[in-house]
DNA sequence: AGGGTAGACATACAGCGTAAGCCTGTCAAC
DNA sequence: GTTGACAGGCTTACGCTGTATGTCTACCCT
């Protein structure tokens, strides 16, 4: 038997051409639906229908492939309407990166692993939105990177603790539960405490259902408010120059 | 010849006991120096001079190694006096945080990739302390899960952008420089913008010798006072109840 | 018809985690 | 003493990974 696959080529293309979009694309969708250490290039390869090594004409090598599922993530940002006070525009702008982080909660992790800028054109332009609509509060460029980082670094780090659900507790909520008071398979010698002894833990026994029960957006929205109000504040107030404290030590 | 290796257990244990200890301690130790993905189980082995199968008798499998290093990093953090006022025991813990992730800045991205919380009583023991720190000013254990969530996923954040430098830039300053500006050997189709053009990018490049000399921690101590501050009067003015706004899509 | 090339496939290698089994030194019970 | 159990190493083996290298086929241009 002759293989059939090459058939196909004999008549017709009806094999449609790989590109590095499609590659990239699959990539990402193995992301979301699998984790991160799902992709690899023969899981990608299988995805698009064609060996590992095929794809490396499309991309230079898997880190390649990464940058190429970062850009593809970002491109995802929809910009939004700037004909506004800038603290609406800023916090529609953050409302709308923890959109964009949540809908791919794995690019976090790549970004946290691999630490390297981005630096193609497309995956700038939400930086140039953010700085443009910080800066239209009126303050310095200095104070409008200081801004920029705090709030970006606040939004990864909170949208990352969210889809981590990083002390989630373990009153069962909406399918997703977790441990932490269910006694997570423990290895007997070691967690004597995962029941969560409430003379050592008092304050996270107690806190324990609100972990629980914790809305995200109320948490993000919270969070986010203290930050731009404080920032409005010292904008309208340009008396006091940033009174950060140094540390003792 | 009878291997030579042999003649050591013959007349005494100069070979020291394999520990538990000793391989997390070797383990984090590859993470510092190589990187995450560095930490293999052969590498590790090859560093306490075993090979890779006689870890297996002190960890259960990978992830309970990586478990061991999350518990040997958080047993660094060291708890600030508390008999002050609560705002300076949250700012010291907070800053004691950062830190322990700077000292170990991978341990970012292994929660970021593995979203799992930790289980371990020692391991809550820096969770139990901010509650208490947080509660101490006199607000309710709800809205204290709320402060925790956001100033730790502000410091998370924060420190993730600052060890990767994620968008750092490319004047040569204390050695460690980086791209944006000075063409990172490009792809010749692709990056055509490597030079960041002032007309499509100009507040990123307004901005570019602030976010190369922006120092790290005035950003963090900034933020930190415009939440710190901002809870601060939330809570001396208990009447405004969370004027978080819902998003309107 | 002949040559070049683009884009696919196939093979191979080193390194990964780990299941399964083996080998040896130590020590308690007899 | 001898014996037997066992703790704690080592070895082998399997299927996975990224990718260097080489080959094969279909098409395009002359």
């Amino acid at each position: 038997m002759s293989k059939t696959k090459r058939r196909l080529s004999a008549n017709a293309p009806l094999r449609e051409p790989l590109t590095r979009d499609r590659i990239v694309e699959a990539a990402l969708h193995v992301m979301d639906q699998e984790g991160l250490d799902a992709v690899s290039m023969r899981r990608v390869a299988r995805d698009v229908g064609v060996e590992a090594m095929s794809l490396y004409h499309h991309v230079r090598d898997k880190e390649d492939l990464l940058d190429g599922i970062c850009a593809r993530v970002m491109c995802e940002f929809r910009y939004p309407d700037e004909d506004r006070p800038w603290i609406e525009v800023a916090r529609d702008g953050a409302r709308e990166w923890r959109r964009v982080l949540r809908a791919h909660p794995n690019v976090i992790a790549l970004w946290a692993e691999r630490q390297r800028p981005m630096t193609d054109l497309e995956s700038l332009m939400p930086m140039e939105f953010a700085l443009r609509a910080i800066t239209g509060a009126g303050m310095d460029i200095r104070t409008g990177v200081l801004v920029f980082n705090v709030i970006g670094g606040y939004i990864m780090g909170v949208v990352m603790m969210e889809v981590g659900a990083m002390f989630s507790a373990g009153t069962s909520r909406g399918g997703k539960t977790l441990d932490l008071g269910t006694a997570p398979a423990e290895r007997p010698g070691e967690a004597s405490a995962s029941f969560l002894p409430p003379d050592r833990l008092p304050c996270i026994v107690a806190a324990l259902p609100h972990l629980a029960e914790c809305d995200p957006d109320e948490q993000f929205e919270f969070g986010l408010d203290l930050l731009l109000a404080g920032i409005q504040a010292r904008v309208e107030a340009p008396a006091s120059r940033s009174p950060a404290q140094r540390r003792p030590s």
